[in-house]
DNA sequence: CCCTTTTTGGACCGTTCAGTCCAAGTAGTC
DNA sequence: GACTACTTGGACTGAACGGTCCAAAAAGGG
């Protein structure tokens, strides 16, 4: 997203550089690194402090950039879904096969849990524990999530029947089971789930899916 | 649990009230109050003035039976966790049939999750996303309380194994299949999930069983 | 070269945080 | 009825909280 037009100083006239003191950070880096530390620590247990300390910034520069704490995580999070979204779409939705797709997503999902940053869990499913009884604003946001997740694997469910792999009929309880995997396992990696914990979670997606080919 | 020995006054002599100033609570229900404040808000969340208004001890006396703040929340998990531990021990563990029981203990969840605090999820699973990065202390309870989990829907699959219900050696990833679900529920109900979307998942966990059935 | 606009750093704000302290209260024991 | 053992209420503490304010800095526009 963000540049099409700006790129060389010499184009014509026209990027417009505003008229004030100009920044001296990059708004999409440090809300990078602030997504980062909520996705860790979660809303409530995130200061002020931690978050100047983690971005570089200091609180002026962040409130005028933000607005307040509460707005910089909904934007932190809104931007985590986006990632995520693509990913998921290019995979699930827009992807060309049926089951095969479902699989590679599968281990693209172990690759991502059993790394080195998969211990922090899924920073949607995180929040909407935390903060899915208070906050409304978030409640949407996660819950727009989990219809992505649920469309993709419906997408590639239904592609899946109609190449006559699965049982006709059965898209929509199938794509329920695989969204609670979904959920489910960045909970367990959070939570002290060892790398083994996780590969059994695999292990019976994996025959799972085996079963449902035809 | 609690009272085996002490019921009547006249019973002897020997409950053996301690020396001081008796104590004005009952610690078993403080504790019930604090268990249900943190299920609801989480640790962070949940301040202390919250705890004295939810409990109606002051400081003092809180500090006294508990200990910390952090004391206090680990007593009250494990207390959750003992209760539903129980539970669960029931209905799949010294069950006396397989896939009925599992059966069984899928409808209590339906009952649990659409009730009204339903909404308040799984304090296990909520704990384990808020902390489970932090404390380990936590982290083991919740991870036992997996493990329990997992053993019951093993010794119920088992059962049903035994009786020819279900496919002969596919006992742990079936299980594993279960215990997603089990963990995913809860995070839907706790975030925005209306009644639709967990009927969803439960007619999918249904279907699922259906199909397992030989 | 001044004027306007914006960002930056840091001092500052009132509030709330978890936790401590202690005098007063209340019981059993001798 | 003194003495010991424990609980209770509330005042108190220092630190941390999220947030505001403002003067200095740094750019473009006239």
């Amino acid at each position: 997203m963000s540049s099409l037009a700006v790129d060389s100083d010499t184009a014509g006239s026209l990027p417009a550089r505003p008229r004030g003191r100009p920044r001296e950070f990059d708004r999409d880096d440090v809300l990078g690194h602030a997504m980062t530390l909520f996705w860790e620590k979660g809303f409530e247990a995130s200061s002020l402090s931690d978050i100047v300390e983690a971005t570089g910034l200091n609180k002026s520069s962040l409130y005028n950039a933000f607005g307040s704490k509460s707005e910089l995580f909904s934007t932190a999070l809104e931007r985590y879904v986006a990632m995520r979204t693509g990913e998921i779409t290019e995979l699930l939705t827009t992807g060309t096969q049926g089951l095969a797709d479902i699989e590679k997503f599968v281990d693209f999902m172990r690759e991502w849990l059993l790394s080195v940053d998969g211990g922090r869990g899924c920073f949607a499913v995180n929040t909407s524990t935390e903060l899915g009884l208070r906050d409304d604003d978030v409640t949407k946001t996660s819950l727009g999530f989990r219809n992505e997740v649920r469309t993709g694997l419906r997408a590639a469910l239904s592609r899946a029947e109609a190449a006559g792999e699965i049982t006709a009929g059965t898209v929509h309880p199938k794509a329920e089971i695989l969204l609670a995997f979904l959920l489910a396992l960045p909970v367990i990696a959070r939570s002290g789930g060892s790398p083994d914990e996780l590969n059994g979670q695999f292990a019976a997606a994996r025959s799972l899916l085996a079963e449902w080919r035809l």
